[in-house]
DNA sequence: TATGAATGAGCATTCATTCAT
DNA sequence: AATGAATGAATGCTCATTCAT
């Protein structure tokens, strides 16, 4: 009698059993042939739950995103101010250890997207690109409603994430320090956008 | 004696011959067998006037980023108010055909610095970093001299370049209209930092 | 379920059909492809069941090797005296057509231990060491309990293969006869060692 | 008005120029664009005085060699017993840093004749030989008029030869006591040879 | 006599994916 | 459902030597 498996299931199980291995070696390093041993399956087997190595590249960087989304919204609560939930947010991915191996696989993977780009990789970043305007407005439309920024911030949504973008590539690329460089925005930001003051 | 050859002068013609390969095959698909074949010289000819690969796409690139600096700082003299500057700057890398390539060409540069990402490359990014910093510099002090925005302005230039390489990554990655973003979050941001209004 | 190869009984198959090859190419000379292309197999599959060309070469000398032991073992046995089996011994390798290919190789193969001298080849070359101190230490011991030579020979293992060595290498490096060199030698050891005279 | 040069002189003034990057990078490291620097010459020039990188090579070793002759002499005449002059010769390729130099270098040397063996290289060796094997006769003899050796003892020089380069060569190979080999092979030997027992 | 610019052949190796069993 | 054996394309780089000046 054979076993039913649920293959979703199974699906994430392989993932998970390897999500370790792809922070430790990042993407390009991390084979076929490794991720069957660590899910102590044959190689032939993965491709039976998995379309090509992307997929499971995919399927494990969208666990991480679940959770960088989950404790994005639970760091948020903890803050008081628009401005601490914004830096919170947008600092979130420079925290710690933990998280500079997230940040490196999700830079190895943003320069993937950046050389290859296939329709699924643009279609999950839209997917996180919502998510994250998402957060993001409703962290503004608070601050609108409390009185902190004015009306016009409601407009930043979208340039708040691209200068995110722009810190998670030149944290790499030039070396920047990151939680200054969103520090010093914030700071000038709300210099602009906060009520009560005429320039 | 023997023949002397300014060497400076023959890297760049080596350099240019094969710039347009190059834009055409990208950094990956550009073999030194090529570089060799359209610049009229041996493979071992190549490796006289550049160290590596890497040195040759360098040379190619640093070439390029002279070109944008130069068109740049002409269309912004065009401009008459800080925000067209600005309009004109951000959006320079998306204006027409003869900028997709290039565009193109920078995009998997930066894919390269984000998993690579030599001290080279890296001094190389902080080099553009400080040019592009100071022409911002200058179109925010003149607006604000003009009396056009606030003086908080000044401390927008680094989010302005980080926004700007955000936009120059999603462009390709989320596929954002890079154009239609520079023009709102300008518009929003201008809104904030125009002088005369009370918010 | 999957084919199961025997990977020891395919690496012997693939080492095997590729000798001729290296006996005639030599080791410098002989390219994967050819191993492949001989083995009737894939370049990758080749290193399926080898490291790395080193890994191949090693099995085929290996082979040759435990080949000349067995001959060496087989000839000495059909000569009376130790001084026989010591000519016989150190001029194995140099009896024919059949020989001078396979010293070549390993004249080949002591050149790359000469210069590169890994520590794999130097366990190999011990081992070997090893089984021809006992086969020589075989030689004397029977001489000595047959009166044929003097106690003091059984000192003489090492030097023997010292000797022999420096005849593989000689008779490359400045041509010596070496059969005439080993009789010469042998004639003027026994006249040392030979029980029943006074010097 | 032209400068007269004396060639065999520059040819040696360039030899000696690089003798100490040959000692430290080993043939296959010496570059002749190394060369020319060392000596302050064009690429071209050491082509004027040299048929080709063996060449030079060439003369530095024979250098070396003459100058090994010169030590081995000098040595032998301050030892007493015919014994201790073999060990002193057969061992001073040995003796420290400074000899374990010149010894990877002749290893390196011998590595190629292994292998490619030209006429040229195989007349030096043959040289070298005559040589040593004078050097090893006088020793021999003088052990004999002394009578400390008996007269078959004339017969070992090419054996002792070949015991030397075996022992060159497992140095490396084997990686074998090269000392302690000379030293425990002489004893046998000298049990067997000296003069005055009955075996 | 001196130079130095130009040359170009040659090859190991990796690993995602397939498909026969 | 599971497997694992087989595959093969694709490329940077070195350096001794030559010869035009």
């Amino acid at each position: 009698m054979a076993i039913i498996v649920n293959k979703e299931e199974k699906r994430r199980a392989i993932a998970q059993s390897c999500s370790e291995l792809l922070l430790e070696n990042g993407i390009d390093n991390l084979t076929i042939a490794q991720i069957a041993q660590s899910a102590g399956i044959g190689k032939g087997t993965v491709y039976e739950y998995f379309e090509n190595k992307e997929d499971i590249v995919f399927e494990i960087i969208t666990l991480f995103m679940i959770e960088f989304e989950r404790r994005a919204l639970e760091q948020i609560q903890s803050a008081a101010s628009a401005k601490e939930k914004l830096q919170l947010f947008l600092g979130l991915m420079f925290e710690d250890e933990f998280d500079r191996r997230h940040l490196g696989l999700y830079q190895e993977y943003l320069a993937i997207s950046l050389v290859q780009g296939t329709p699924q990789m643009v279609e999950f970043s839209l997917l996180c690109r919502e998510k994250f305007a998402h957060i993001l407005g409703d962290i503004l439309e608070l601050g609108i409603a409390k009185g902190e920024i004015c009306e016009a911030s409601r407009g930043l949504i979208s340039a708040l994430m691209l200068f995110g973008r722009g810190v998670v590539v030149d944290s790499k690329v030039t070396g920047i320090e990151a939680k200054a460089e969103i520090a010093q925005f914030l700071d000038t930001l709300f210099e602009l956008i906060k009520i009560g003051e005429v320039k």
